[in-house]
DNA sequence: ACCTCTATTGACTGAGCATTCAGTAGATGA
DNA sequence: TCATCTACTGAATGCTCAGTCAATAGAGGT
């Protein structure tokens, strides 16, 4: 399948995208900070020359990768989103994808240790801090209008909409960490039914039973074995 | 002040901590992956080879600094904690303490922004990830224990403690990321009010008006000016 | 007076690595 | 068939740094 479309004639414009694949794999794996144009180039199958040929430089490229990697997940939140109708359901939704933790080795299920090295590098570069800041709004704005549509809809209970997105992101944000770290204490289910309680409460709507991670890890699970 | 310890000669054993103190200003600064032995030398004011000399390894300084940095912290909350009485208090305390972003020149008060660091290096280096862990357990304990004071007391309505706890420090964390990267929406301010009131629904306290940082605030910028 | 131990340094080195460069192979088009 | 452009490479280049080493100065002990 790789084989193919290298060799193919007309397959340069995918390189740009294979390469980015491959950083944030390598950048799940080594970290942020350890990644070197090597390994990327390697994975890749390309020169580590052709990595510079395209991104200029290692900082570029690294940030260009982050960004893709964060990008493609909210691609796909959003389209999941457009699939369903209630907001509860929606909501529901939201909460499942951020909690399951994807395998470093799969490129489009994004894991949070990316995340934690995002946080990092936006802590000092300020085109990144920037980005990030735009992702975050972004995923606010998400659930504000989930939130905001299910408070219209009679759904949900009247709510500081603000406040609870805030306080929502936050907590999904603080869980991730412990999850990504492999705490005792909370892993991605306890993480989805944290999330879900705090919600269920604070907008006065019921849980569905028996709303674990199953069906989404199944899934994943599937792919990544494909993939491998 | 500085110059008579360094000139002392019995001031030996200040060196390392000395160091350490250097190296947590410059990471916070510059961040963990930038950080250099020469930058922390030449902020300590020794020569490159006596950081090596005390510390063998950079990898061993940048996480010794890391671990002095937070354990720092928690010393300071747990001082701060025994001095105060009921539980409602104490847990006001602890988010103030919290929320407090310092600035990251002041190395008495750690900045969240070594947060970021640490949580990026915990993924990839098993020892660091096993001490935060510890600490992170350590700091949930702590919460726990004042909140099954305050519902013994009946300052707080009965809930699920330990639910409740990883929720709270979940967020706690979540929204300092926010702070630390000096997000538009929330600063200290803003998530202290936002911990204190989901602290306060969620246990059912009143939140005593007017309970912002300005207090601590004035006390952290009196010291940091009386450094400078 | 001599030894030894510790704290400290300046100078060196050698590895690792991003970036540069001079080129090749193949496609496109005139 | 020649010129040009794009994708791509291998091999240099040169810099940055962590870690080594041999040496010194002073303190304490004998």
């Amino acid at each position: 399948m790789k084989d193919e479309l290298t060799r193919s004639s007309v397959a340069a414009f995918d390189r740009r995208e294979e390469i980015l694949r491959s950083a944030v794999q390598v950048i799940s794996r080594r970290g942020h900070a350890d990644t070197r144009l090597s390994h990327v180039a390697e994975r890749a199958g390309v020169s580590q020359a052709l990595v510079v040929y395209y991104f200029g430089t290692r900082e570029s490229l690294l940030a260009q990768a982050l960004a893709y990697s964060d990008e493609r997940f909210y691609e796909r939140a959003a389209a999941e989103l457009a699939k369903t109708s209630t907001a509860t359901r929606k909501l529901l939704r939201l909460l499942e994808l951020s909690c399951m933790a994807g395998n470093p080795d799969d490129p489009d299920q994004p894991s949070w240790v990316l995340w934690l090295d995002l946080w990092a590098v936006a802590a000092r570069n300020p085109a990144v801090a920037e980005h990030r800041r735009k992702l975050d709004q972004h995923w606010r704005e998400t659930i504000t209008t989930v939130v905001t549509q299910g408070v219209a809809s009679r759904e949900f209970q009247a709510v500081n909409v603000d406040d609870f997105t805030i306080r929502l992101a936050a907590m999904v944000d603080g869980l991730a960490i412990q999850v990504a770290l492999e705490d005792a204490e909370v892993d991605a289910d306890r993480m989805l039914g944290l999330c879900l309680g705090y919600a269920a409460s604070a907008l006065g709507f019921a849980v569905p039973r028996r709303r674990a991670l199953r069906q989404s890890r199944a899934q994943s699970d599937a792919r990544s074995a494909a993939v491998a």
